[in-house]
DNA sequence: CTGAAAGCGCTTACAG
DNA sequence: CTGAAAGCGCTTACAG
């Protein structure tokens, strides 16, 4: 009943072999462009798909040949342009593979992201690439496994098993945007924003021993929480501006906290880079021309979803690899909030 | 071979079948909730499922019963977190009627664009959303609709033919922007950014007739072309910024091209508000917190996205039903910028 | 209430 | 070089 909405839909292999007048098995073969068959029968094959309006029914030849050209990848946060840029990084080398991408968005909500696991799962997605929602229990990357998907585990580490993982040096790069504050003369030094998750602990870490190094105090109301967002910059900044003695810089758990940051300094009248100085934490697109222009630590986040993506094939072309690791190596740029 | 690593993608209801000592068909049944089953024996099959870790393979079914679940999303320009919010309204809507979502990222190329299309018409996707990259043919709905697949067009109109779309009311979003700058007392005022296309179109459009009912002349000069995009923005506000008499305010193509004027504005030590007055469009979530926050056309763009998907269902549900088109109402929201 | 059989659109040994 | 047959994992009339 779908025929007459559909109309391509309905034709299939054996009406083209009928058109060709010869058996469906040939035309699977040119199809997929074996040598078996002769040129002139492979031609006449090709020519009647085409009159036919034949469309290949991939999902069809995955079932039979046991195989899918589907990945999945999860996203927790696209509202965080970091994300935006990892996903497009992660689907563009899909994409150029062959492969084919189910997205979804988990919003952290853990739920969510079980239900969107499984529905992967019985689409018999070929692999997955994560962006775990805060809060994923350590023991995800044995569970896919055990389903015998291929996973890699992307930004978020997810304890110390062994699983495909790829991310940044975090302490690194918060180590060494502490440290460029301390080398331009700051002695209070803030950590503006984010929360919880492992993240949040290496980048504070950075913090810590980098003040430590330079022989100075971690002080408790110099680290103001926050949710990782705009809002949670902005509030962020508002309280580090009233604690006394006001500090004189700040090193932000990343680029959109900053940005949130940037705002509330702005209301304040005050301007990042030479009332206050800032460091982000991503090097996200938009740092280049926020107001003012963001230094911030590079880990290149669109070649960071190329990495997971590549991670992936290889595991998917070989399950018996060894773990794979990627850590993006921070880079300070230096713009003009600090 | 693949049997040891993926453990459970080799059960299939046969198993489940033999197991409860039933038949295939009684497990296909449970499976689907039917209540054609008597309690006893569905309880005896869905244990034995769980016994042995059997997934339903939901590609096979849908081969079968010449069905679908996947539908494709399309995006031209995830980096402009106007597509990243419409994106995860669409996601989510989707998911939540238990579709799942195929996406395809086409960064405004047009070869990748057809080619990803082709890919979700071999997956058999349910139905389409695309966002369509810059220089689509108007030609685009016919031809899918001819393929059989349902589709909807966000964003960017393609033509007067007959589709579902989905969009703003760009003339009236410009104009209404247009209009309360000129009613602060502005007499110069700009339009700032954007380059060609039918929503660039229909932008320009609101701005001249807001400025003819206000019986100013539409000055060539005042127009600054630039990507729409951040650097975009900034380049066209540094231009705007030359022209003489300088504009005391303009109108920006986007949200996005907005916040790359209000960089240019800083680096020359000049505040939206008070020096110059800006306006956006989109209402994107970072225009609450830009420095300054941002005053915008409000066309609430993860609903867009939400409708886009309800839209499609519908018409996936019946595709006799005749074309829908739904042009969000723009809404002037005033923060400091302008 | 449940089973046997056919079939969705492909692929892949196996013959010839 | 090409065809006939079996089968991927399901669903769905059709019997009983």
């Amino acid at each position: 009943m779908q025929r007459d909405s559909t109309p391509n839909r309905s034709i299939t292999i054996l009406h083209v072999a009928k058109e060709a007048k010869v058996s469906k098995s040939t035309v699977s073969l040119v199809l997929q462009g074996s040598d078996r068959i002769r040129d002139a029968t492979a031609q006449r094959v090709r020519e009647a798909a085409l009159a036919l309006g034949y469309v290949y029914n991939r999902r069809a030849a995955e079932l039979r040949r046991q195989s899918s050209n589907m990945v999945g990848v999860i996203i927790n946060d696209l509202m965080n342009p970091f994300f935006a840029e990892v996903l497009v990084g992660i689907e563009r080398k899909l994409v150029d593979a062959g492969y084919i991408v189910l997205m979804a968005h988990t919003h952290e909500d853990l739920d969510r992201q079980r239900r969107v696991l499984l529905s992967m799962r019985e689409q018999n997605a070929a692999g997955i690439v994560i962006c775990p929602a805060l809060g994923t229990p350590n023991s995800l990357p044995k569970e896919v496994k055990a389903w015998g998907i291929p996973l890699v585990v992307m930004v978020r580490s997810l304890g110390s098993g062994s699983y495909d993982y790829v991310g940044s040096d975090n302490e690194r790069g918060v180590y060494m945007a502490a440290s460029h504050l301390l080398a331009a003369g700051h002695r209070h030094i803030g950590f503006l924003g984010g929360q919880s998750g492992a993240v949040y602990d290496q980048r504070l870490r950075g913090y810590a021993k980098a003040l430590e190094a330079a022989g100075l105090p971690v002080k408790k109301n110099l680290i103001v929480l926050s949710a990782p967002s705009r809002p949670g910059g902005w509030e962020a900044m508002t309280t580090m501006l009233q604690v006394s003695p006001r500090p004189s810089a700040a090193v932000c758990y990343n680029d959109v906290t900053a940005f949130g940051a940037l705002a509330a300094l702005g209301e304040k009248s005050l301007r990042a880079g030479t009332d206050f100085a800032l460091v982000g934490f991503d090097n996200v697109l938009d740092a280049a021309h926020s107001n003012p222009p963001l230094s911030t630590i590079d880990i290149r986040p669109s070649e960071l979803g190329e990495r997971a993506a590549v991670a992936l094939m290889a595991r998917i072309a070989n399950p018996k690899i060894k773990h794979q690791l990627y850590l993006a190596e921070p880079k300070l740029v230096l713009r003009q909030s600090g």
